[in-house]
RNA sequence: GCCCGGGUGGCGAAACCGGUAAACGCGACGGACUUAAAAUCCGUUGCCCUCAAGGGCUUGUGGGUUCGAGUCCCACCCCGGGCACCA
């Protein structure tokens, strides 16, 4: 049990932040600011210690920056509106507007409860109409740049959550949140053209330098830029054609088939009337009803011929065509050239049917394999002949380019960004489809569109708004003639895109945001949240910033300048979560521990990035040290003495400067548990330095013990602001500056000389820092162990690195 | 298959530029205080041989570079993550 009254301390600092507004901010060019942000949550209500682990580090640096004289803003806010809620609502029988609102202050109360400060008076949630109104603004913005779009297209349909799903929120062929098996359906859909911004996406990524490498190299492959070649080839004895795209320009001459995606507009055409129609339709019918998931779990490949031949422009020889699921329709043209000597899935196919295989590129003397996709001259190729492959592709494509075939070109993977959802908890999007014009906006002045109250929330395959009459009928705000509203809503990621723009200015009904407010803060300095967003949320944001930017209301065109993922907490093996049942509660380590030590165990559990085990011991160390703190800092645990200073007295203050170099470097480089470790360490020397036989003078002691206080106050912060109050140091920590070590006191002038005999240690001494080589040579010459393990001879080699190492190389 | 991380005591880990491997914490063991326990305080704690003094070994495995390698290079094994019938 801790020392002191825990409940006490902790409620009346979270009075004293709240009161004294020690953390509400404005805009001030005269500091340097620093705008801290974690990723906002879904209001749940149930934080663990998972979740905790997150807010500890985003506090922390809040209260760091403060004390180094930034203007932190550190906001908060709600990611409230989508299926969480709506799911919620639909099981208790609420209104998820009520359920949601119900939430947000418990969760609020959870976050105080944890020592965590934020401008509250920035709050926002994204299910408030003050706030959707600014998503269905930005849409109108893109409709009207051409940036959003509806088409009709194969989509991915998860079946138990009722709704169309964003390619990004498809894992493995399931449904990123239910884990359903993703099926595809044709439908309608609206989105947002992300892939007109691909190539700016990509290349900016190289200027996210505080980024983590594997969340940039995540961006890169979702984003997945190639280079090849686009080229026409003719079906024969027709006037149809079909483009196709390769990555191996260079193997032209070795295509002896081609394939089309099943759902690939040519196929109708091309079997019409002829004896394998039905064949080739059953095939692409039964395709078509597969999900993805058992398309790409078919160890065999499957196809059916055509029965049509296309022309090889390299060799003006018909090839067969195919129709084949191992052709994905979504990306590149939905058509390829096969050429199995250099592709193992051609090669496993033309084996299946018995096509010809063709190697145009010479495999090495003892190449045993099957598709030889290496490098190596070409051969069977004609003009390209004796080419690697590099210089073979470019003399393709050029060939292709002046024989008007075709033209080099650059593919990318990335989709466009299915936004329609067909569900009630999100925002409506603002447009209506009138009987004579069409696809209409709602004009800006009558935003927001809001939710209509249901009966049934339940989804349906439609979203339920659309079980609205007096919602879906209303009249074209072009003609003024019937008009149906839009009743798909929004993906929610649409609302997290651009929250952190808000907060710079989040009650402005005039405007989405003061550009102004905006150019003070942005980008953000350090955002924190989970890898688990490395290409959902993170991308989307940077895309909505960068239009943002085109738009001029952005001043960067990145949003966020520093990006720290932490790792999970594990339990029982498992990602700490309600799913798993392996959630471990705050509740009861507040009672008994306090925030402050959970806080500390959550910094010093390991390195952020890491995954960390919760361990129920760890919080006990950590309430540990702050007792020893606390009873140093009462007075518990020894007396001082007023007395003139010694060496031993400079010494402690050496060690407190020390520390204090330490910790400040261990934050900055978010090192928080060694910074943790620094911390205990000083704790120790001050201990054994009250319980030393001189006794702790009385105005080192506190000189070291203030700066330990200090140092504590962003980690420890209700322990930390009572033994200041206590111990006399002022009223409020969290406003004190960061203590700053003093380059002569960190300074050692004595340290340990290591002596090795070929790369062994065999002896040490204390020497001065400045210690002359030929003063330490001699030092370890002189050493007898030295000497016993050097033999009579003299050493053969000597390295000496003073005052740290000297070497001695036996001859 | 390709691309990123990672592998260090009984456990969580530290070692930032190639220079004393294991800081700090947990656990364990011993001691002080106590009628006793808890709490607290003091000490020991990588492994092996040894009464000891001392010695040997040790950062996934095997090689290499170097006076010196947890750290750099090569090959491999294992774990985690990403991408993947992407032409």
């Amino acid at each position: 049990m801790p020392a002191f009254d825990i409940a006490a301390i902790e409620q009346k600092w979270q009075d004293q932040w709240d009161k004294q507004k020690t953390f509400v901010v404005t805009e001030d060019p005269t500091r340097p600011k620093f705008y801290n942000v974690q990723m906002y949550p879904y209001p749940s209500g149930e934080l663990h210690m998972g979740h905790l682990r997150n807010y500890t580090y985003v506090d922390l640096l809040t209260r760091y920056k403060r004390m180094r004289g930034y203007n932190v803003l550190s906001p908060m806010g709600w990611d409230s509106f989508g299926l969480p809620a709506e799911n919620a609502a639909i099981k208790t029988g609420t209104h998820p507007r009520e359920f949601t609102e119900a939430k947000i202050p418990v969760m609020k109360d959870q976050l105080r409860r944890l020592g965590a400060v934020y401008d509250w008076t920035r709050e926002l949630a994204s299910h408030s109409p003050e706030y959707y109104r600014w998503d269905q603004w930005l849409f109108l913005q893109l409709w009207e740049r051409g940036l959003a779009y509806k088409k009709k297209a194969a989509v991915n349909w998860c079946p138990k959550d009722q709704t169309v799903l964003a390619n990004e929120q498809v894992v493995d062929g399931l449904c990123e949140r239910c884990d359903s098996v993703v099926e595809r359906r044709e439908l309608a859909q609206w989105y947002f053209k992300i892939t007109e911004y691909a190539e700016r996406l990509l290349d900016d990524l190289s200027q996210l330098d505080e980024w983590p490498d594997r969340v940039r190299t995540m961006q890169e492959n979702w984003i997945g830029r190639s280079e090849g070649a686009r080229f026409d080839m003719q079906v024969a004895d027709t006037d149809l054609s079909f483009d196709v795209y390769t990555t191996r320009p260079d193997t032209m001459f070795g295509m002896t088939f081609a394939v089309l995606a099943p759902e690939h507009p040519l196929v109708e055409q091309l079997v019409a009337g002829t004896d394998v129609e039905s064949e080739v339709n059953d095939y692409v019918k039964q395709a078509l009803l597969h999900s993805d998931l058992e398309r790409m779990s078919e160890a065999d490949k499957t196809g059916v011929f055509t029965g049509r031949h296309a022309i090889n422009p390299a060799t003006g020889k018909p090839v067969p065509i195919y129709v084949a699921d191992y052709v994905l329709m979504g990306y590149g043209t939905g058509a390829i050239m096969a050429v199995p000597g250099q592709d193992q899935r051609d090669w496993d196919f033309a084996t299946k049917y018995g096509i010809d295989i063709v190697r145009t590129v010479q495999p090495p003397e003892d190449w045993e394999g099957e598709a030889f996709t290496g490098e190596g001259p070409a051969i069977n190729s004609g003009f390209l002949d004796g080419l690697d492959v590099d210089e073979a592709k470019a003399k393709t494509i050029s060939w292709l380019e002046s024989e008007g075939y075709g033209e080099g070109t650059v593919n990318w993977r990335l989709r466009d960004w299915l936004i329609s959802r067909q569900r009630y908890w999100g925002s409506p999007i603002p447009m209506v489809t009138c009987d004579d014009c069409g696809l209409v906006p709602i004009p800006v002045e009558d935003l927001p569109v809001l939710h209509p109250d249901v009966e049934d929330y339940a989804p349906q395959g439609e979203s339920p708004l659309a079980a609205v009459p007096e919602f879906v009928n209303t009249t074209c705000p072009k003609c003024g003639g019937h008009a149906k509203r839009e009743t798909d809503t929004m993906d929610t990621f649409v609302d997290s895109s651009w929250y952190y723009f808000r907060y710079c200015d989040p009650h402005n009904s005039e405007q989405i945001f003061d550009p102004e407010k905006v150019k003070y803060w942005m980008p953000l300095d350090q955002y924190v949240g989970g890898v688990e967003h490395a290409v959902l949320h993170l991308l989307y944001a940077r895309f909505i910033t960068k239009v943002l930017f085109d738009m001029g209301l952005s001043p960067v065109q990145e949003p966020f300048a520093r990006l720290f993922t932490q790792g999970m907490l594990v339990k029982d093996g498992a990602k700490m979560s309600k799913s798993k049942g392996n959630v471990v509660s705050p509740d009861h380590y507040y009672d008994r521990y306090g925030a402050d030590a959970i806080r500390l165990y959550e910094l010093f559990i390991g390195p952020p990035t890491d995954d960390a085990i919760w361990s129920d011991r760890g919080v006990e160390g950590t309430s540990r040290f702050l007792d020893r703190v606390w009873r140093m800092g009462v007075g518990e645990s020894g007396d001082l003495v007023d007395r003139p200073e010694t060496d031993d007295d400079v010494e402690v203050l050496r060690e407190a400067h020390r520390t204090i170099e330490r910790v400040t470097n261990d934050i900055d480089r978010f090192s928080f548990n060694t910074a943790v470790a620094a911390m205990m360490e000083l704790s120790n020397t001050l201990m054994s330095y009250l319980r030393s036989d001189a006794g702790a003078r009385r105005e080192t002691f506190e000189e070291a013990y203030g700066y330990l206080l200090r140092m504590l106050g962003p980690m420890a912060p209700h322990v930390a602001h009572e033994l200041w109050e206590i111990t006399g140091g002022g009223s409020m920590l969290a406003t004190e500056a960061w203590p700053e070590w003093d380059p002569e006191m960190v300074k050692r002038d004595v340290v340990t000389l290591v002596v090795q005999v070929n790369g062994k240690v065999r002896d040490k001494f204390e020497v001065a820092v400045d210690i002359s080589e030929e003063a330490a040579v001699e030092l370890a010459l002189g050493s007898e162990r030295v000497q016993s393990f050097l033999g009579d001879a003299p050493p053969r080699k000597v390295i000496a690195k003073p005052p740290n190492i000297v070497n001695l190389v036996a001859g």
